[in-house]
RNA sequence: GGGGAUGUCGCAUAGUGGCUAUUGCAGUAGACUGUAAAUCUAUCACCUUACGGUAUCGGUGGUUCGAGUCCAUCCAUCCCCA
């Protein structure tokens, strides 16, 4: 795997490059389609390839593990191969699932004990299980089991828990270098930095994960409901420590402009199940604006979906058409308003990387975030 | 013509004497940030920004301290027999 950082922009920490991985390249900054179980909901690969133009998307260790389960992802040769999508994956660890879905949960310095939201089984991660897990996986790039802390969260945990997230991550990189792909490919270990709102605990994590040397770097533990200028603050302050020279990854982030803030802030890969989940609830992102395709004021409008979108949903389907089939629970709205969505989202940060290679991005970007923020 | 049944807020429903008439759907709006979410929340007779107020169970009349509920009658709809 290789990373090419290919320009810095001069009034911003944005930044261009380009990953490349055993299956295919990844022009940053990207955005990546969540795709926990197997299937980014609501859309085909085909359509994910090449409507949506999404370059690399994510797995989800926790639901993967329990459905279809390991065995069933080793015996079909790895998720790639499963679900026959044949860009890069990523997987995240599963410590986000346990701290937002396990009730009774314990966390020791050992690992995690937790019962499954499926069956109500027990269970025991630990770091090295979840390289494991990872592993049989096959996700391009695998993430260190950490744990997120909620927000609020006071000083004494959040500082306990990068220590125990850091203990975690040595022996992530430990069973990591033990083991090999199992098929054939690179896989690249991302550690998360934790540390909640506190800037001793931020610099603290990102020196510790700077130190690490990995391939590249995930921030966490941000989105869970803090104020935006202290996602932002955090943003600025850890990128500041993380290598210029590697990725930079901000876990579950966000709307179109927390992607465009944190772009400026030097964040080179975003995740998040907005697009996605909002589509199915009838938010549809554009240039101008949010629109709640369900509201009365869409019922007679037969302009198209989204003029200035680039998806062929965006000019095949009126607003009127798509409100209806979203009324009236049709499987085709769905997938058009996730399309659109998606499709939305990667033009952002395709957009985004334009404006950094001609250097206007500062400028467009303040431009656009009023807009953007709209509600229409 | 004879006999029977049923009428509850858009639709469908619960409710045989007692306190704010139930629930679902539809409608209207809101939420959603490393996805147990095609989900959840609010509202949903009328007036009022709100607090709050006024109604209401096909119509009318009656019994009763008190009626969606009991009685009479009318109206409407449906079924059966001619």
């Amino acid at each position: 795997m290789h990373f090419e950082l290919e320009l810095t922009d001069s009034n911003s920490n944005a930044r261009v490059g380009k990953l490349t991985t055993d299956h295919g390249e990844i022009q940053t900054p990207i955005f990546m389609p969540v795709g926990t179980v197997g299937s980014v909901k609501g859309v085909h690969q085909h359509e994910l390839e090449n409507d949506i133009k999404a370059q690399i998307i994510l797995g989800n260790t926790y639901h993967l593990f329990f459905r279809p389960g390991i065995d069933t992802l080793e015996a079909a040769g790895g998720l790639h191969q499963f679900m026959n999508w044949k860009k890069p994956i990523l997987t995240d660890s599963g410590g986000f699932q346990v701290y937002s879905l396990s009730k009774s949960r314990k966390i020791t310095e050992e690992g995690v004990r937790f019962q499954s939201i499926y069956d109500g089984s027990y269970h025991f991660f630990t770091p090295e299980y979840a390289m494991d897990v990872q592993r049989i996986i096959g996700g391009d790039i695998i993430m260190a089991f950490d744990e997120c802390t909620p927000y609020p969260c006071d000083y004494r945990y959040a500082k306990n828990s990068i220590n125990i997230t850091h203990q975690w991550l040595d022996r992530c990189i430990n069973q990591f270098k033990n083991t090999d792909s199992k098929y054939g490919y690179e896989q690249a270990l991302f550690p998360i930095v934790q540390g909640s709102v506190y800037k001793d605990l931020r610099k603290e994590s990102a020196e510790y994960i700077a130190s690490k040397d990995m391939f590249g770097n995930a921030i966490g533990g941000l989105s869970v409901g803090e104020p935006e200028e202290e996602m932002y603050a955090m943003t600025e302050l850890v990128t500041e420590i993380l290598p210029k020279e590697k990725p930079r990854y901000l876990m579950g982030v966000g709307t179109p402009w927390n992607i465009l803030e944190a772009i400026a802030r030097g964040i080179d890969m975003f995740d998040c199940v907005m697009p996605s989940r909002n589509a199915r609830h009838g938010l549809l992102f554009t240039w101008e604006g949010t629109i709640n395709i369900k509201n009365k004021k869409w019922e007679k409008d037969f302009t198209p979906l989204d003029s200035l979108g680039k998806t062929y949903v965006d000019s095949t389907y009126s607003k009127a058409y798509l409100r209806h089939l979203i009324k009236v629970n049709e499987y085709l709205g769905i997938q058009i308003a996730t399309i659109h969505n998606l499709g939305f989202y990667l033009d952002l940060v395709t957009e985004a990387r334009k404006h950094i290679l001609d250097g206007t991005f500062t400028t467009w970007k303040n431009q656009v975030i009023p807009r953007l923020k709209e509600r229409l």
